[in-house]
DNA sequence: TGCCAGGATGATG
DNA sequence: CATCATCATGGC
């Protein structure tokens, strides 16, 4: 059972099992989280920015406050659910069982669906560090301001009103229609996100995918990263090629207990071997 | 200048 | 449904 301390510097987390911070917030999953000099974490999520560490005997450091924790960084950090458990289950597989152990446990997030969905648009042929890039001014353009110099993801409402031109300062270039026109149609369906999480893995991804902008590895994406859908295997090209050559005859079994994480732990298992 | 980056799209077999 | 050319931006 999670167990939270308060402290007179912030908010312990203790009892929740395993993270990695480094691997869960460096993956590719978010874009939002930095690593300072002696490598704490900060970043921003539901409206809420936040310094977050590993102390030496493995608690969760947050400087946040106890409902914040609670609402907010417990399930964004999935620290509810049995990681011990799927990772027993996943190091069936020798090239996976190698990561886990050199590179810790990797936490899906559970993030806003309207930020991953846009997130995710703009990664569309594109690098990480632009990503993060072109996803900050965005937020200094049209996010509102938390701490100084912080600012929240922007809100679909009020990337609707926007035209191309009006986000042309972000330098999302051939992104910026897609980006205006799922918000728009995030902001006219308001029940959206919520109807996809009741909807079953194909249907949620044929209705993303309807989308402009949109494609199979975007949708999936959002839904694995968003929308509760454990199930998906993202179709990213660096794992689908790390998945080529670590598994030419099709994925293990023990993959199929929680396909969301394994096919994170593939990426850094070809990598541990030496791949790219 | 040229090439690439953690795709999307539409047209073909 | 698997493949393939084409698209299109900014950074290096």
């Amino acid at each position: 059972m999670i167990k939270i301390r308060e402290t007179k510097s912030g908010i312990a987390v203790t009892d929740f099992g395993e993270i990695s911070l480094d691997i869960t917030l460096d993956c590719g999953q978010c874009f939002r989280w930095n690593q300072n000099d002696i490598g704490d974490w900060s970043g921003t999520a539901y409206e809420r920015h936040v310094r977050v560490k590993k102390t030496a005997d493995g608690l969760l450091f947050l400087n946040s406050s106890v409902e914040d924790v609670k609402k907010i960084w417990i399930p964004y950090f999935d620290l509810d659910r049995d990681y011990f458990k799927y990772l027993q289950i996943l190091r069936a597989d020798k090239n996976v069982c190698e990561a886990i152990e050199k590179y810790g446990t990797i936490r899906i997030l559970s993030q806003e669906p309207w930020e991953t969905l846009c997130s995710f648009i703009i990664s569309a042929c594109n690098n990480i560090p632009r990503i993060k890039m072109i996803i900050e001014k965005y937020c200094r353009l049209l996010g509102r301001e938390l701490d100084g110099g912080v600012f929240a993801f922007p809100r679909a409402a009020d990337t609707a009103l926007l035209s191309p031109a009006g986000l042309a300062p972000i330098g999302a270039g051939f992104r910026a229609p897609y980006i205006i026109s799922a918000a728009r149609a995030v902001e006219a369906d308001g029940g959206l996100f919520d109807r996809l999480k009741s909807e079953g893995e194909t249907e949620a991804r044929r209705e993303l995918m309807t989308f402009r902008g949109v494609g199979k590895k975007v949708a999936e994406c959002t839904m694995l990263f968003s929308l509760g859908f454990d199930t998906v295997f993202p179709t990213d090209t660096h794992i689908i090629q790390a998945a080529a050559e670590l598994y030419p005859d099709g994925y293990p079994e023990c993959f199929s207990a929680f396909p969301g994480l394994a096919q994170q732990y593939v990426f850094y298992a070809h990598m541990n071997k030496g791949g790219k």
